[in-house]
DNA sequence: GTTAGTTCTGTTTTT
DNA sequence: CAGAACTAAC
């Protein structure tokens, strides 16, 4: 076993953080630290000295750190191996707990899980029952309000009522209901995952004795995103023991606005009395002047722990700042600097990221880069999830999953239609609502229903019956997705997306993606040892499967805003739209902590890059269709004269436009000589 | 039950 | 300006 080896060759921070073992530990590991690398290191070290890898537990809050994690724990331990750790994110962890242990809370065992979508339709047919036609408040506000009291871990009476009075009232009202909904239609959103598990071990003391007893070593990663419930949760877990180890970066908290609580890293140590304390600053990614940058500007925050990055490397060129006339130039700007640069330094495409604050801004960027027909991926923005057909079919096969789930049953029933429009919806509901049963029962019970015509009647029952079949044939796992496809070949649903979509290539998509999703239940079947349509609509939930990021910044140059840069890095940065109002965000620059979170944002966009960093900005703006004079960002002003150079388009880059000159003429040369 | 206008509103989004 | 969601008329 080689992993003595490879402890010895880390740096002494770090080295001490893999064989800190026992009790609490705190490792502040700056932005490029080697961060990964020590976790995984330390997994393995764990089970090297004989822990059992069951009994290894890290949690990590995106699909893709789990995976990661595991790929190197396991490429590290191989041989040694009788079993691996659980490594697996929050939300998945839970899901697994609540899916054992969900009867105590008076759950059935198929429990649904709601994504957003969902709640919001919920939360629609809830309004509309209670006939609350009041419409001036977004439910979006509603229900961040729901979710951000649910990750407090405030009960709904208790919610701290704060500065907009009119979503709290109606946010009052409508959690009780919404609470008691999700409980008939034995489902859970997002947030109950983490709530509930918290309750489990709360109320039901034997059975958090068993998961403590079971995880002997527990490790978070990305500590300073966690919330209230998290906290608690890991708290709870941890018990008595305190084997508890923590990785985070204050400076890289950046999701505040959805509950996460950087309280939790800075107070630590009090928390957890006796607890060691590692900090990782030196870097290996980024050149000096970058990193200068960095530490110069996030100096400016008060609330955090004082740590400094520094590199044993070069400085590298100064970070350079541009100002552009507009929008449209700062992209023409970019673009052309991008197809400069790559000649000049010899790089790849997939070298170079453009990094912004808001998904909205990419438009330009694109337009620019399609015009110099530089190859580009969009990260973020629709996710494929929200796609309508698939969530359609899911909602097929959520109603199959869980036959209680009247939500999706009200989705799917209609879709395509089948003449049983809101009117017969309403009557099957209020039918179901008399007789206490499901939806889906009254649908097979429709003939019952006097105001429904026969027709309607026969269609829903229909329908039911078709529910029905496909609910024995799925038991049958090994061929799930012939059957989903079946399925979707009975309902006809491509005709109804190819009349739905006018022009071809936007119904071709459509069937593309529906053919994509199929295919992933084959996928999912095939890999998993159990399968079962529950746990593929799990994997759908909680969106673990495989192509997400890396397909998306799998080829050309990435364009991608600073929250889902984090944890990337690229040779070439270019962060843009560097004003105010933008960076820091207009609705972010009332309150000292929330402008302390922009500027963690900014610094988290510097420290993304390896070799180069520029920033743009432009002087007008084209806002809501109106044009209008922007300044440039404060936080411009923090980064030290001696670590950047100012350009515009007066004063070019001189040197480098000269060089990049010959270089394109001897490119152009070549090419003619071919 | 479907469709074409009309009004409204504008971050970020790991699951 | 542009997309979404809601409303009013087929």
């Amino acid at each position: 076993m080689d992993i003595e080896r490879k402890i010895a060759r880390l740096n002494p921070r770090q080295k001490e953080a893999v064989l800190h073992t026992e009790g609490p530990l705190l490792i502040l590991a700056g932005a490029g630290s080697g961060k990964t690398r020590v976790i995984t290191m330390r997994a393995a070290y764990l089970l090297h000295r004989g822990a059992a890898p069951r009994s290894v537990l890290a949690v990590t809050f995106t699909n893709k750190a789990a995976r990661e994690m595991r790929e190197r724990v396991a490429a590290m331990v191989r041989g040694g191996g009788n079993g691996s750790p659980v490594i697996s994110t929050f939300h998945s962890l839970c899901l697994n707990i609540l899916r054992r242990e969900i009867e105590h809370l008076g759950f059935r065992k198929d429990f649904t899980v709601y994504d957003t979508g969902e709640q919001i339709s919920l939360l629609r047919n809830i309004l509309s029952d209670i006939r609350f036609h009041d419409k001036t408040f977004r439910i979006e506000s509603v229900l961040e309000r729901i979710s951000r009291s649910k990750n407090d871990c405030v009960p709904a009476a208790a919610m701290a009522s704060s500065d907009d009075d009119k979503i709290e009232e109606v946010t009052e009202r409508l959690y009780p209901r919404y609470h008691e909904a999700l409980r008939t239609l034995n489902a859970l959103d997002f947030d109950d995952l983490l709530l509930f598990a918290l309750k489990l071990f709360r109320e039901h003391p034997a059975v958090l004795q068993r998961y403590r007893e079971r995880f002997r070593y527990l490790m978070v990663d990305e500590y300073q995103d966690t919330n209230r419930v998290q906290y608690e949760f890991v708290g709870m877990l941890a018990g008595e023991r305190k084997n508890l180890c923590v990785v985070g970066d204050d400076d890289q908290s950046i999701y505040g606005w959805r509950g996460a609580h950087p309280g939790n890293i800075l107070d630590f140590e009090k928390d957890f009395p006796g607890t060691a304390v590692i900090r990782l600053e030196q870097n290996y990614r980024s050149t000096g002047h970058i990193l200068q940058a960095a530490n110069a500007v996030i100096k400016n925050n008060e609330k955090r722990m004082e740590k400094t990055l520094w590199t044993a490397g070069a400085p590298g060129p100064r970070v350079r700042i541009f100002r552009a006339a507009n929008a449209e130039d700062e992209a023409r700007w970019v673009a052309d600097r991008i197809s400069m640069i790559r000649l000049d330094r010899n790089l790849r495409w997939e070298d170079f990221a453009i990094i912004y604050r808001a998904n909205l801004f990419s438009r330009p960027f694109e337009e620019a880069l399609r015009k110099l027909r530089v190859p580009y991926s969009v990260v973020g923005g629709t996710s494929y999830f929200e796609n309508r057909e698939i969530k359609d079919l899911a909602a097929y096969l959520k109603i199959i999953s869980n036959s209680r789930d009247d939500l999706s049953l009200l989705r799917a029933a209609n879709v395509p239609k089948r003449g049983i429009g809101t009117t017969a919806l309403g009557r099957l509901s209020v039918f179901a609502r008399e007789r206490s049963i499901s939806l889906l029962e009254a649908f097979s019970r429709a003939r019952e229903i006097a105001e429904l015509g026969a027709k309607t009647a026969g269609s829903a029952e229909g329908f039911a019956g078709m529910i029905g079949r496909y609910q024995s044939a799925f038991q049958k796992r090994r061929v799930m997705a012939e059957t989903f496809a079946a399925l979707v070949e009975e309902i006809r649903y491509r005709d109804y997306i190819r009349e739905l979509y006018k022009t071809p290539e936007a119904a071709m998509r459509k069937i593309e993606n529906l053919d994509a999703f199929i295919s992933s239940l084959s996928g999912y079947a095939a890999e998993e040892a159990a399968p079962t349509l529950q746990g593929f609509l799990e994997t759908l939930a909680l969106s673990d499967f495989i192509e997400e990021k890396e397909e998306k910044t799998g080829s050309g140059v990435t364009l991608i805003s600073f929250h889902s840069a984090k944890g990337l890095e690229f040779p070439v940065v270019f962060i843009c739209g560097v004003e105010e109002d933008i960076l820091p965000h207009k609705k972010s620059s009332g309150t000292a902590d929330a402008v302390e979170e922009e500027r963690r944002l900014f610094y988290v966009g510097i420290t993304r890059a390896m070799k180069e960093l520029y920033m743009t900005y432009a002087g007008h703006r084209t806002k809501y269709g109106r044009q209008s004079a922007v300044n440039p960002s404060r936080f411009l002003d923090e980064i030290p004269d001696e670590a950047l150079k100012r350009l515009n388009n007066e004063a070019p880059d001189a040197e480098d436009e000269e060089r990049f000159a010959r270089k394109s003429l001897a490119h152009i040369k070549a090419m003619l000589g071919e």
